[in-house]
DNA sequence: GACTCGGTGTGATGCCCGTCACTGATCGAA
DNA sequence: TTCGATCAGTGACGGGCATCACACCGAGTC
C-alpha cells in the first residue's frame, strides 16, 4: 500500500515466536526485491534455494503442463512465505511463482534458513505445520478433481473464496470475483466452463452478480448442491 | 517375513540419526500391533494422534469419495512411517490408513514424537524432508490429473512402478502387477479404463505380460508417448 | 468518436471415459 | 471335480466438457 516498501521481516507468520534481535539477525541476511504484477519471480526446475517472505502484495505458486495450461497450486499474501520446499530439500523448484499484485519479498538464502531451523525449534515447527497444511490442502484437491466434476469444483472453489458480508449476516460474498480465468485454473477447467457453471446458477437466486463482487445467497444449499449431484450424476452409487 | 514380529524401531527412515540409547528410549514409548491385510487401521476424520511406524509389511494411505471412489494417496512400506501430520498440527486425520498385507507397526504417541522433534532437530529435518517429498509427490498428481488423459496416467503410473530388470539391462518389469483396481484409484479413473490402455498397447509390444508381470520393453518410448499424446490430442495448443 | 485489449457469455461439435452388462480366467476351498 | 470369489477383457451407450468460434462490453488511449 506504501510507495516505500516497508524492509522488515515483522509479521511473517512462519517466524512467528522470533523476538526482536533475532528477527533483526535475520533480516541482516535478506536482500530484498520488488516485482510487477505479472513477473515471474522463479520458475520451476530452477536451481535456486532461497526462500521468500511477501512483504506487500500477493503472488500464485503455479505449474504450466506442456500444452501451456496453468495450474494454480495456492497463493501467498502479505506475511506468507514461499520457497521452502526447495531450501530444505535442496532439490530444483517444483513450481513457478508469478506476482498477482506490485509485490515486494524479502530473500532468504538457504543456508541462514536452515541455521535458524537449527537454533530456533520453534520455527521449525511452525514449518512444519505449513507443511502439513499444504499436504491437507493438497489432498482435498486431489479428492476434488478425482471425485467432482468440473461445475462442481467451480463451486467448491466459490466457497472457499467467499467470505462474510461485512453488512448483512449469513450473506457470503467474493469481493472481489478475480478473471475467470484464474478461478478456472484453480479447480483445473477452463475459462469457459466457469462461466457456464456461474449462468446455470444465476437463475436459481443461490449467486448474483453485482459489477466485481458475487454474493452467495445461501451458502448451505450451495454445499448442498456440489455434493447431491455427485449421488445421481455421473457418479452413480457404484459401491 | 517372520512370524515374531520384530520389536523394533531399527531402520526406520524417519529416526535416522538416533544412536541405540535415543531409539530405545523411543520404542519404550511405543505399543506395537498388527493388522491383517484389508483392515483398516484408523478412518479420516478420527481424533488419534499417533505416529506410526511400519516394521513390516505394507499399508496404503486413501480416502474415499461421498460415492465411494476409493483414491490412493501413497504408501507406507516397510521401514517407512505415517500419521506425522495429525501428530503435528493436532487436526483430525485427513485421510484413511489400509494394511496392503499382513502388517505390524510401532504406535507413538503425539506427545513423545513431538519431544524427540523438539530435543533432536536432526530428526526434524528428516520429518521436513519427508513432507516436502509428499507436497513434491502430490503437486505431480495434480499436474497429472490437470493436464493428462486417463490413458496417459495409466501410464505413467506404470513408468513409476516398474524397476529394471535384474536380468536383461534396459529391460523394466513391473512385479508383481498389482490388481488394475489398485492402479486405477492411484490414478483416479476406473478398473475398465487401465485394462483397455494396457490392451491398446499390447499390439505395440510396448508392453507384454507374463503371469504377474507387465515387461516395459521400451520405457522411453513409452515416455514419449504420454507428451506426445497431450500436443495433438484434446489439449490443443490452445493459447 | 474509433481502436485496442482484456474480460465475458453462449452456441455447435466431438470425443473421451465412466457406467452398465456380460463373458472368461484363475485360484482355493469344499 | 465343482462351486464361489476375485480379477480381467470388451462391447455399447451417453453425458460432460474441452475446444473452437463469435458477439458483447467496459476501460483506456490516441
Amino acid at each position: 500500500m506504501k510507495d516505500v516498501p516497508e524492509r522488515s521481516l515483522v509479521g511473517m507468520r512462519l517466524l512467528a515466536g522470533l523476538d526482536d534481535r533475532e528477527r533483526l539477525a535475520l533480516e541482516s541476511h535478506c536482500r530484498w526485491r520488488c516485482y510487477e504484477a505479472g513477473e515471474r519471480i522463479f520458475s520451476r526446475g530452477d536451481e535456486s534455494r532461497e526462500v521468500y517472505f511477501v512483504a506487500e502484495g500477493a503472488v500464485n505458486i503455479v505449474d504450466f503442463s506442456l500444452s501451456g495450461r496453468e495450474v494454480a497450486f495456492w497463493s501467498a499474501q502479505a506475511g506468507e512465505s514461499f520457497g521452502e520446499l526447495a531450501a530444505i530439500d535442496t532439490k530444483p523448484r517444483s513450481a513457478s511463482v508469478i506476482a498477482n499484485d506490485k509485490t515486494s519479498v524479502a530473500i532468504l538464502p538457504a543456508a541462514p534458513f536452515r541455521d535458524l531451523l537449527q537454533q530456533r525449534v520453534e520455527i521449525a515447527f511452525n514449518v512444519l505445520n505449513r507443511l502439513a497444511e499444504i499436504i491437507r490442502v493438497g489432498d482435498e484437491r486431489i479428492m476434488e478433481l478425482s471425485s467432482l466434476a468440473a461445475t462442481h469444483r467451480v463451486y467448491a472453489e466459490l466457497l472457499r473464496m467467499a467470505k462474510p458480508d461485512a453488512a448483512v449476516p449469513g450473506l457470503w460474498v467474493v469481493r472481489p470475483l478475480p478473471p475467470l480465468r484464474e478461478i478456472a485454473s484453480r479447480v483445473s477447467t477452463t475459462r469457459e466452463t466457469v462461466a457456464r457453471a456461474l449462468s446455470q446458477l444465476y437463475p436459481t437466486d443461490l449467486l448474483r452478480r453485482k459489477g466485481r463482487n458475487l454474493y452467495l445467497m445461501d451458502r448451505e444449499a450451495l454445499q448442498e448442491i456440489i455434493y447431491a449431484l455427485e449421488w445421481d450424476g455421473r457418479h452413480a452409487t457404484h459401491h
